[in-house]
RNA sequence: UGGGGUGUCGCCAAGUUGGUAAGGCAACGGGUUUUGAUCCCGUCAUCCGUAGGUUCGAGUCCUGCCACCCCAGCCA
């Protein structure tokens, strides 16, 4: 324990790790399984890797397992679409789960015999009443519920009625299976759950096999129970449930009693983590797709360049605690930064061509100048950069005049090609419009890989050969909505999508690259110098690459 | 007096037998620099929602108050 880098020399501490060391050194567990139980309803964003990385980490952390399990008790929200990509998700951020993937769905044998079991104890009962009278039985947060009239019924009558239920001889939304708790309990979720509804459509995983699909407070209890899990983490919203889920605990014969711990969601700002919401966006048409790289979805973070390491720093330095919060979307930049900072070669894109012509060059000239992929990492080695008479700049890196903070090229004065030599610029030459077409310069020989003498020059301005390029498109991306708070809209009837953020994709279509990224790969990633971090996007083709702007550089001034 | 939670720097977040406020992000100074980046150095809570109390001593214990979040799906 001498050496240790920057990813593991802050070891995460909080309350649910202290809860596992505690029960380990009292020998309360052998050995910790955890679990992480998405709906597929949609794809995962970056809150979930927050609770991917909580309980895989923890796994790790402690040689335990981690599980993945679907949470597919709700066939009408769910899809096979979404089972893959989570798990694709999962296995990108780098996790691997132990053992074969489960599906609540593959307890419902075990689960419909726990409701068999509890109805014969007299602690669950079939409804008869419609779900609008269930909720004026249930009373509100101030006053307590009142006992359904079919409360009371036999045992052998609700063993039948769910027998009946099951065969599919009761209708949808004419029975459900309810525990007998506590109608009046304060905690309403206690206040005789519904355990079992009737659903006569078609699961992706059992297929036609059941008409009766159970509840998500009875299927997790027991689904964790039946996996070994020992440690079941969810977020705060769930926390009321918990005696909920204690009660199936204790009620069920289970083969262990799984505890459940709440930790606070993430939030980020500028941006939503709600599955529906990010669905919205998606069926509406506001984004491309659930990976649209503005979307804070793993997929979309991922196309938009970020790295699985980068999103872990990010969750290590997010911390796992109980009070809401709202995390800087800085934070997730910053993390990003870091990892491709150390990580990225370097590379030359113009994003909005100039042309400027060094006349004291000939034409057809070609010289092959050295520029390290990494000035921080000799070890990655170099790269050939072509330098010809004509060559782009940005269109951001001249001015006619300026003060002098401007430390780009400026007419009449001078300014380094990065990697190349020193240039002053002589000449504009404008269109009918007075546009500037064209900047005239000449280089001064002597100042390759030295600074001239008796002059200082202050500037390094990045550029592309004029013939020896790779054309491409950038997508520069904004921030989603225009409001830190998505949900604050202006006046009342609107909703998040109010918030919208019209100008957040920003495509340059006229980029030209420098050429040793011919060729390059969807989901390679580079700093383009003086500008930022650059993906490329799986829309690249063999005539035009395509890149995601992952996120800038810093701006010091 | 419905129940359950949470309040520590602009944003996260440590602080666990009370002993005199970690760290990260951001920000701000300065240095290095052929990326206005990186890197390096430094600054950044006499105060922990608030008012009292206990104590030699409280973010940590007690009492009152305030604010915010969650719960009335046959969603998860």
């Amino acid at each position: 324990m001498t050496d240790q880098n920057s990813e593991t020399k802050t070891a995460p501490t909080n309350f649910i790790r202290q809860i596992i060391e505690k029960d380990l050194a009292q020998g309360r567990h052998a050995r910790i399984v955890t679990r992480f139980p998405p709906e597929p309803n949609g794809y995962l964003h970056i809150g979930h890797a927050k609770s991917i990385c909580l309980n895989f980490g923890i796994a790790e952390a402690y040689q335990g397992d981690c599980q993945l399990r679907f949470d597919d008790t709700n066939p009408a929200k769910e899809e096979d679409e979404y089972i893959q990509s989570i798990q694709r998700d999962v296995s990108w951020l780098g996790f691997e789960w132990a053992g074969d993937v489960r599906y609540a769905s593959g307890y419902f044998d075990t689960i419909y015999d726990c409701a068999v079991e509890l109805i014969k104890k007299g602690l669950a009962y079939v409804e008869s009443l419609t779900a609008d009278e269930m909720r004026e039985y249930r009373g509100t947060l101030k006053a307590p519920g009142k006992p359904s009239p079919y409360r009371e019924r036999s045992v052998e009558e609700n063993l039948a009625l769910f027998e009946q239920m099951k065969n599919g001889d009761i209708d949808e939304g004419a029975a459900v299976l309810r525990a007998k708790i506590d109608m009046a309990s304060p905690n309403i979720s206690l206040r005789d759950p519904t355990l079992y509804r009737v659903r006569k459509i078609h699961h992706h995983q059992t297929g036609d096999k059941w008409c009766i699909y159970p509840m998500y407070d009875f299927t997790h209890p027991i689904s964790d129970a039946l996996e070994g899990v020992t440690h079941s983490l969810c977020t705060l919203e769930f926390e009321a449930h918990r005696p909920l889920y204690d009660w199936v605990i204790e009620h069920c014969a289970l083969p262990a009693a799984p505890r459940q711990y709440e930790f606070a969601r993430l939030n980020l700002n500028y941006t939503v983590t709600s599955k529906r919401k990010l669905k919205d966006l998606v069926d509406g048409g506001y984004v491309g797709g659930w990976d649209d790289p503005r979307m804070p979805t793993i997929a979309g973070l991922r196309r938009r360049g970020y790295t699985p390491a980068s999103l872990r720093k990010f969750c290590e330095m997010v911390g796992v605690a109980r009070a809401d919060s709202v995390v800087d979307m800085g934070m997730l930049e910053s993390a990003i930064r870091d990892d491709l900072n150390q990580n990225a070669p370097r590379a030359f894109c113009v994003l909005r061509p100039l042309k400027l012509v060094i006349e004291n060059l000939p034409d057809g000239h070609e010289e092959m100048l050295d520029a390290p992929v990494h000035p921080q990492n000799e070890a990655l080695g170099t790269r050939k950069i072509p330098l010809t008479r004509e060559v782009f700049i940005d269109r951001e890196d001249f001015l006619e005049e300026a003060n002098k903070k401007f430390k780009r090229l400026v007419l009449d004065s001078e300014v380094r090609l990065r990697y190349g030599y020193v240039i002053r610029a002589n000449e504009v030459i404008k269109d009918a419009a007075g546009n500037i077409t064209e900047v005239r310069c000449t280089y001064d020989p002597d100042t390759l890989g030295k600074n001239p003498e008796g002059r200082k020059v202050r500037g390094v301005i990045h550029w592309v050969s004029a013939t020896r390029n790779v054309p491409c498109e950038v997508r520069r991306y904004s921030r989603l909505f225009n409001e830190a708070n998505p949900d604050k809209v202006a006046e009342e009837g609107l909703t998040f999508l109010s918030n919208i953020n019209p100008d957040s994709l920003e495509s340059l279509p006229a980029a030209l690259a420098e050429e040793s990224l011919l060729g390059a790969l969807p989901e390679t990633r580079y700093q383009f110098e003086r500008e930022g971090y650059f993906a490329v996007d799986r829309d690249s083709t063999t005539e035009k690459l395509v890149f995601n702007m992952t996120v800038g550089l810093k701006e010091g001034f």
